[in-house]
DNA sequence: TTCCATGTTCCGCA
DNA sequence: TTGCGGAACATGGA
């Protein structure tokens, strides 16, 4: 479930297991996932060298190669994408993409089911996310209450589809705005402009709260609270916070979970 | 077989 | 011109 705390439970684990090992062979099998890079370039990068830096922005995992050029391999993992550092003896998963073989036998494995993810090769990130134009990342120390409210200046859609931004707001996805939402007592469909100043300061905090948690949590669902909507998404099940039920809806193509009673439009 | 999916991008509309 | 919302995208698992 790669939105900002999936992925940073993936940054963590490859700055643990991943840095400081020269990459001995590299293998790529994703026909059509390389985004401004070449399966070539990917390898004269990595090759020989070490990783020797992590750095995440929203769902876009940096890692950066000790080659003198120091450039970044850059993963984003789509609907399905995910990272594992494998010891020599592991089985490897399936729809494995790029495959780094360390010396001394372990392996970094990026695998992604539905190829929606991206492998890509950066400068630095820094420039990557000024031209994606991605928005502050929520999880970074520097982001509070105060620039939130800027991100949501002059904004007039739903509250949803604005969390959901990337240039907004850069790493929240579909589960994780509904949660905040859930958690805010906001009901998705109100308008930016709607909200009071109450309103997006509680939202902030739950923001906050939410993510910092899920990390701790290691972004496994199972881990999460009962009183959390990740556990409780299904359409007519008892909300877990009130006597309201949560319902299903479909808001922009995308499945929602509101709770019909504590967040009325 | 059919439905569904956590991602982004693109197009039409206001 | 800009921002918004819905549809489309490719693939595989339940």
């Amino acid at each position: 479930m790669p939105e900002l705390p999936d992925v940073e439970v993936f940054r963590r684990r490859a700055e643990r297991l991943a840095l400081d090992r020269t990459v001995e062979h590299a293998s790529v099998r994703a026909d059509g996932m390389l985004e401004d890079t070449s399966e070539r370039s990917l390898c004269e990068a990595l090759l020989g060298h070490q990783l020797c830096e992590t750095f995440r922005h929203g769902k876009h995992l940096f890692l950066r190669s000790g080659e003198p050029r120091g450039r970044w391999l850059r993963l984003h993992f789509g609907m399905t994408g995910s990272l594992d550092v494998l010891e020599e003896d592991e089985a490897e998963p399936e729809h494995v993409r790029l495959r780094l073989d360390f010396r001394g036998g372990s392996r970094l494995c990026y695998t992604c089911v539905r190829k929606f993810g991206e492998i890509g090769l950066v400068d630095a990130p820094a420039s990557f996310i000024r031209e994606q134009q991605l928005g502050p990342d929520p999880f970074a120390a520097d982001f509070g209450l105060r620039e939130f409210r800027r991100c949501l200046e002059g904004r007039s859609g739903t509250i949803k589809g604005t969390l959901m931004n990337q240039e907004v707001l850069a790493g929240l996805g579909n589960l994780y705005t509904d949660e905040a939402l859930f958690q805010a007592r906001i009901h998705p469909q109100t308008t930016v402009d709607e909200l009071d100043a109450d309103e997006v300061a509680e939202l902030w905090h739950v923001i906050d709260r939410v993510l910092a948690k899920a990390v701790d949590y290691e972004a496994e669902v199972d881990r999460m609270p009962k009183t959390w909507l990740l556990r409780n998404r299904e359409d007519g099940v008892d909300c877990p916070r009130c006597d309201g039920t949560i319902h299903r809806l479909e808001l922009g193509g995308r499945a929602t979970y509101v709770c019909d009673r504590h967040q009325r439009r």
